[in-house]
RNA sequence: GGGGGCUUAGCUCAGCGGUAAGAGCGCUCGGUUCACAUCCGAGAGGUUUCGUGGGUUCAAAUCCCUCAGCCCCCA
């Protein structure tokens, strides 16, 4: 076995070894009880990012885990197309050729851009790999597969025939940047300085104005109206009558709605049905009329006259010129609004008017809550469960349609003859109610709307297959919190509608990775950490601890160096241990059962057990961290601080090293089984040493059954004899720093204890630990007048550290006067609590005697450390 | 405007009803002990204390309410 830590020298092996072996594959009908999980699709025109890592390291560490556990465990991987960002790289790149798409055509621009996916649409699969993700690799999918293809048509068909997707003519969000619609969770809403115009309107058949304020002068040219509130006084008298639009000339209604705010601007506002949400429906419920002056390039209408074919905010200064030298420009207000971008590009959305495919969402999201509220979905955290009812009880019809060429073609058709509009599984020939010929509708559907129905597509759906019988519903699906919106609450209402019951059972939640300042990682600040960097440099093991321990599920992480290579070193130790372990297991044969007779052994395996209950709580709770930081603390800072230590006594003795042997074994294998989850490549690693490994596949680690509960007997007998042990060996390590003796310098020390007995066998260890030469056992009285020597107190104990000069009595007093106030302040506290009548009938049985015992302990450690100081004060 | 989160040691964070507040990093002191300097030993550091003020309880950093600061989501 080398003698350093190398990750790079094993862990593209072990993957390859787990592939060759078929280790991730799952089977169907095993007799084992299933459990699946689908992978949230990355995006193939991605790289791997760190917040894949952690999604994928949480979902590695419960599939590891489960598949540890017993049970058939299928993690399946796959794909995203993603429209938008595939179509704009394509373009990018047809741009740069000097063509364009509209050049080349649909069709050769779809070649072009499957050339594209399969050239490059697997860099992020092969990098997910490097992570160590234990998934099933031979079900592998990609959205735009012909299953899943046929998945997205069934349910637009079935969807349509249900009309639960109709087409429509109403305000979307159009990025001009991206030049399709969005949906309205793609609009980002930011806070940003900007400015309120005032601008009177001239009153019709009159020389006085109305004034409006309003942010985005430029939309007046597409006023149709002016409103105001109906129990507005100011304005009670101009209902009914007209204003003239500047510079256009319209006339404009004023009318009293509701909806307006007395209190914004001057309480009077200009309706532009056509390019805000709000006046699109006072242009509804009034009658107004609808003039669209902005075009999806984000630029000014022919309806704008002479303003046409300007960008909208150029001519937004043109027109605030026009209007000032004219003198309708009122004044100008510093103002914060609301600014609506687009979630891919940034660019300003623009709110107009057009004709696009939705899904009915009130039919849908009804069951989608109703699950989550019956249990049947479970998020965790549970905070979530309420973010996920909050949208879904707001929730608003879904704008599919996207004007894009790579994705999923709307499978609608439409016959310019006598208008029908055909939405069909396969492509109809002609028009059945007139024969004439058909076009298919040249929009592409939302990538989200394929992803929704990820957890049943990929399993086969619509086909009955025998993935889709045994492996769905899924068990668990891991995700951060900014997609529950996007995705989660999607699939839920989609395997409703569609499978007929849950896509999941439960749902995990992580939060984000961000920097060391806590920022956003991102392209602009610079400040993304490569996981392949990191795991260049620490290994993929150590990246995934750093980026699980220490946190709670659903929080926020700051992720950075020095953090990564703390979990390093911790592997670096673990590494270590096993190789004092193995060094010391030559020739070894495991026996059948393992149960150590003397008090070290039985003490480090009841630690363990303790560890194994705590590990397979946490991991039921879906609390990783919590998990990998009980077994890192259980090898550090019982095992290898303590036990080996203890161990390398224990070996030397002819009665005992069998045993000592068969006991680190034991905790070796247990605690690299343990980790496996959280750290498989090291893990295999250093399991393929351990002696009593089985051949082959079988043997394993990654399909060794996780330790459970109820493995070793918890001795509590054992943990007090330990820890009297610890607590004296700390006593003495501690007063010999005070004194300034080095580690490893031998000194002589005193054990004074009640039950001198008891202390026999630990003597060795103490001579070992505290470097004590020689020990000198005794009971209490025996000692109670050394002089030249420190003192502490320890449990059943008090430790003496002798000196070979006169010790200072001063500061000697001092340390046991601090001591002694720490201990009556304790006992003070515990005094008081056992004097309450409450306190006694009402607490448990169990911390009552707890109380009880620990104010009889520290009376009797503070008893003696009395006649200690006042023995001192006598020798001055 | 609605919802959620955070506020615990210099920094990053655990702990979320059971009784002297924990970890890692950083800091100080001491160490080339035959697994490990990617390490070992000791220690300082939280004003009797977990943002503030109340309440519930035998018992609160932990549960409830108030307020404050910071952050996020939705409208």
């Amino acid at each position: 076995m080398p003698k350093a830590y190398e990750p790079k020298a094993f862990e593209e092996k072990w993957y390859r070894y787990w592939m060759e072996n078929d280790l991730f594959r799952a089977e169907v009908g095993s007799k084992k009880p299933r459990f699946s999980l689908v992978m949230p699709p990355p995006n193939i025109t991605g790289s791997l990012h760190i917040g894949h890592a952690l999604d994928l390291s949480l979902q590695d560490i419960i599939i590891r885990h489960m598949r540890m556990s017993g049970r058939e465990t299928l993690w399946l991987p796959g794909t995203d197309h993603a429209s938008i960002a595939t179509h704009a790289k394509i373009e990018e790149m047809l741009e740069s050729e000097g063509t364009s798409r509209h050049e080349l055509g649909r069709e050769e621009f779809l070649r072009r851009a499957w050339e594209w996916k399969d050239k490059y649409g697997h860099i992020i699969t092969d990098q997910i790999k490097s992570l160590g993700a234990s998934c099933d690799w031979s079900r592998e999918r990609f959205t735009m597969d012909e299953g899943c293809s046929k998945a997205v048509t069934e349910v637009f068909v079935r969807l349509y025939e249900k009309a639960l997707i109709y087409k429509g003519n109403y305000m979307v969000n159009f990025c001009p940047g991206c030049h399709t619609v969005i949906s309205d969770i793609e609009v980002q809403h930011e806070e940003v300085d900007s400015f309120l115009w005032y601008i009177r309107y001239p009153l019709e058949g009159s020389d006085e104005y109305i004034q409006v304020a309003t942010t985005r002068p430029e939309t007046m040219l597409g006023d149709t109206g002016i409103a105001v509130n109906p129990s507005d006084k100011r304005y009670a008298h101009l209902i009914g009558k007209y204003a003239i639009l500047p510079i256009i000339g319209r006339r404009l209604p004023i009318f009293a709605d509701e909806h307006v705010d007395p209190g914004f601007g001057t309480g009077a506002v200009k309706v532009t049905p056509s390019h805000d949400p709000d006046d699109f429906e006072m242009g509804m419920t009034h009658g107004l009329e609808f003039v669209s002056v902005i075009d999806t390039h984000g630029r000014m209408t022919a309806a704008t006259g002479k303003y046409e074919g300007m960008d909208r905010y150029e001519c937004r200064k043109v027109l605030l010129k026009d209007l000032e030298e004219d003198g309708y420009l009122v004044k100008t207000e510093p103002y914060k609004l609301s600014v609506g971008r687009c979630h891919r590009c940034d660019t300003n959305v623009e709110p107009l008017i057009s004709e696009q495919w939705f899904v009915r969402m009130k039919p849908l999201a009804e069951p989608a809550l109703k699950v989550v509220r019956e249990g049947k979905v479970k998020f965790v955290p549970e905070r979530f469960t309420k973010i996920y009812e909050n949208w879904m009880e707001n929730v608003r019809d879904w704008c599919i349609s996207r004007q894009l060429w790579w994705g999923h073609r709307i499978p609608a058709w439409y016959c310019d003859g006598c208008g029908k509009t055909i939405v069909a599984r396969e492509e109809p020939k002609s028009c059945p109610d007139c024969g004439g010929p058909l076009r298919q509708d040249e929009d592409v559907l939302d990538t989200w709307f394929s992803s929704a129905l990820w957890p049943f597509s990929t399993l086969g759906w619509p086909e009955k297959t025998a993935d889709l019988d045994y492996f769905f519903p899924t068990d668990v699906l891991v995700t951060g919190y900014d997609i529950i919106f996007f995705w989660v609450a999607r699939m839920i209402f989609s395997s409703l509608e569609h499978m007929g019951r849950e896509p999941f059972r439960t749902v995990v939640i992580h939060g984000m990775v961000r920097d060391a300042l806590g920022r956003k990682m991102s392209k602009s600040l610079g400040n993304g950490i490569d996981p392949l960097e990191v795991i260049d440099k620490y290994g993929a093991d150590a990246l995934r601890i750093s980026l699980t321990a220490g946190t709670a599920m659903g929080n926020d992480m700051r992720l950075f160096d020095e953090k990564v290579a703390g979990a390093r070193n911790f592997v670096n130790k673990l590494w270590n241990a096993a190789r004092y372990c193995l060094s010391n297991l030559e020739g070894f044969t495991p026996p059948e059962k393992v149960a150590p007779k003397n008090f070290a052994g039985r003490w480090i395996l009841s630690r363990l057990e303790r560890t194994i209950r705590g590990v397979a709580s946490a991991m039921e709770r879906f609390e990783p961290g919590e998990a990998i930081g009980l077994i890192t603390d259980f090898i550090w800072n019982e095992f290898c601080d303590w036990y080996i230590e203890i161990s390398k006594e224990d070996l030397a003795r002819e009665d005992l090293r069998e045993e000592t042997q068969a006991v680190l074994w034991t905790v070796l294998r247990d605690s690299v089984a343990l980790l496996h989850p959280f750290t498989p490549f090291v893990t295999e690693e250093l399991w393929s040493y351990l002696p009593g490994r089985k051949p082959g596949r079988e043997g394993s680690l990654i399909v060794y059954p996780y330790p459970q509960p109820e493995r070793y007997p918890l001795d509590e007998e054992a943990e007090e004899e330990a820890e009297a042990l610890i607590e004296a060996t700390k006593a003495l390590r501690n007063m010999r720093a005070e004194v300034n003796i080095g580690t490893g310098k031998k000194a002589p020390a005193i054990i004074a204890a009640a039950k001198p007995s008891r202390w026999e066998k630990m003597l060795p260890y103490i001579q070992r630990l505290a470097w004590a030469e020689p020990v000198t056992l005794g009971d209490a009285k025996e000692f109670s007048d050394v002089q030249k020597a420190l003192v502490s107190v320890a449990k059943g104990a008090t430790v003496y550290l002798p000196l070979e000069g006169v010790i200072d009595i001063e500061k000697e007093t001092a340390r046991l006067e601090k001591a002694m106030e720490d201990l009556a302040r304790d006992i003070e506290r515990t005094r008081s609590r056992l004097s309450q009548e409450d306190f006694l009938s009402r607490a448990p049985q169990e911390i009552v005697e707890a109380q009880r015992k620990r104010f009889e302990e520290n009376s009797a450690k503070l008893e003696t450390l009395k006649t200690r100081v006042e023995m001192l004060r006598r020798m001055k």
